[in-house]
DNA sequence: TCAAAAGTGTTTATCGTACACCCATGC
DNA sequence: GCATGGGTGTACGATAAACACTTTTGA
């Protein structure tokens, strides 16, 4: 509205990557080598270019940063702390992401290391990225309460117990077996493949696979 | 991540408020004169200082533009289109706000006009103004049903049919008198002030007021 | 005395919750 | 044949929904 006054705000985005891996929500954290932060993990971020959205910048820096891609990803929200940055000011355009662990992680020669950690074991994080990881949380349990999101954290085929241990892993608490399969056909978000899962020593799972794999608005739990 | 390059995109803020005035849920549009987009109505809005988070200038610009201050405030979404302001690449990171029908309006020279709009009326927006309006509406609707946040769009005192007819103008239903009050009772979030509203031809109202007003989660609707 | 909105309970249907045993497989 | 997880139905309590008349005031 002021093109005369110039204006130095750097726009960058971060992205909170999200699986459930050995039976624990973790998160995608890279170690970062550059001062003043040497040592800390990060989410996965970086500079928006002039020519490119914010969602284009996350796809971007994900597949460079750690070769995650083909992710759901959604905006989460923009931190803009005025020192949130020790550099410069810069605000983030946060991004969150969810992914079945079945991802080969990449690593990149920018970075110490790539690797998940379980969000209740989270190391200290540069940046304001704890505040981050909090509400990407906060963001992730409501959506698995209200939508079909869970479909990104599985691979296509999946059994119900499965689905279930998300749903108990992520929520934090315990459901029971005959409830949650009523409820959950009942909602009509997945049907049975015709397949099982053997190879246990148990009797073998049947395999399903979400109708549809994208966001949907659904009152599950 | 990059110093070297330098990136020129302007941060911004844009506010959609939302009252409920003659039954009808509306929204405040400013008129704008400068080119390219003379004639149009658009959100309030502005540019982020370098020392000001978005929450400041929201807060800022509604004063300066509007008048209004005192005012539920929170983050909508960040809009990054690259070309929603056709002069230069503009991200705009927009608010969400809510008043009672009780503020006067201030003009400004800068603008045409500022009034409140039905948003069942809108009339031609600016820049993706229209796409704004949409993700605004669908966020007050959510809202309301899931949070207390009925507080703000009335006065300190009001009746429970002042409280249903906010319910019913924005969730666009209508709800039965005395299943309302029930649960609202039941929710224990407002309490009677111990007065009634008279002065009208039929019998006078119980006064209530919110118990918190500040933003608390419980599922109303 | 009439019009207009305030205020108030009960019944019924629906949904959520608690709960325990047999089944199919690999070793 | 035994250990392991897979799969299934019913009864009860709680919550949500439907529904109509009396009260108080101003004109």
């Amino acid at each position: 509205m002021s093109p005369s006054t110039k204006q130095s705000i750097v726009v960058a985005v971060d992205t909170v990557i999200f699986t459930v891996k050995d039976d624990q929500l973790c998160a995608l954290l890279i170690q970062m080598k550059k001062k003043p932060y040497t040592g800390l993990w990060a989410f996965p971020g970086g500079r928006v270019e002039d020519a490119e959205t914010t969602e284009q910048t996350a796809i971007r820096i994900l597949k460079e940063q750690t070769g995650v891609s083909n992710i759901y990803l959604e905006q989460l929200k923009t931190f803009d702390a005025i020192d949130r940055d020790q550099l410069e000011r810069v605000i983030s355009v946060a991004s969150f992401a969810l992914i079945s662990d079945t991802v080969q992680l990449k690593t990149s020669d920018k970075y110490a290391d790539v690797k998940w950690w379980p969000v209740k074991k989270l190391p200290e994080l540069a940046y304001d990225h704890k505040i981050i990881a909090k509400e990407a949380i906060t963001r992730l349990k409501s959506r698995l309460q209200y939508t079909n999101i869970a479909w990104s954290l599985l691979p296509d085929e999946f059994t119900l117990t499965d689905l279930q241990r998300v749903y108990e892993i992520i929520l934090d608490t315990t459901v029971d077996k005959r409830n949650f399969r009523k409820r959950i056909l009942a909602l009509d978000l997945i049907v049975p493949v015709g397949k099982k899962r053997g190879g246990e020593a148990n009797r073998p799972a049947e395999l399903y696979k979400f109708k549809h794999r994208k966001l949907e608005y659904v009152e599950i739990m």
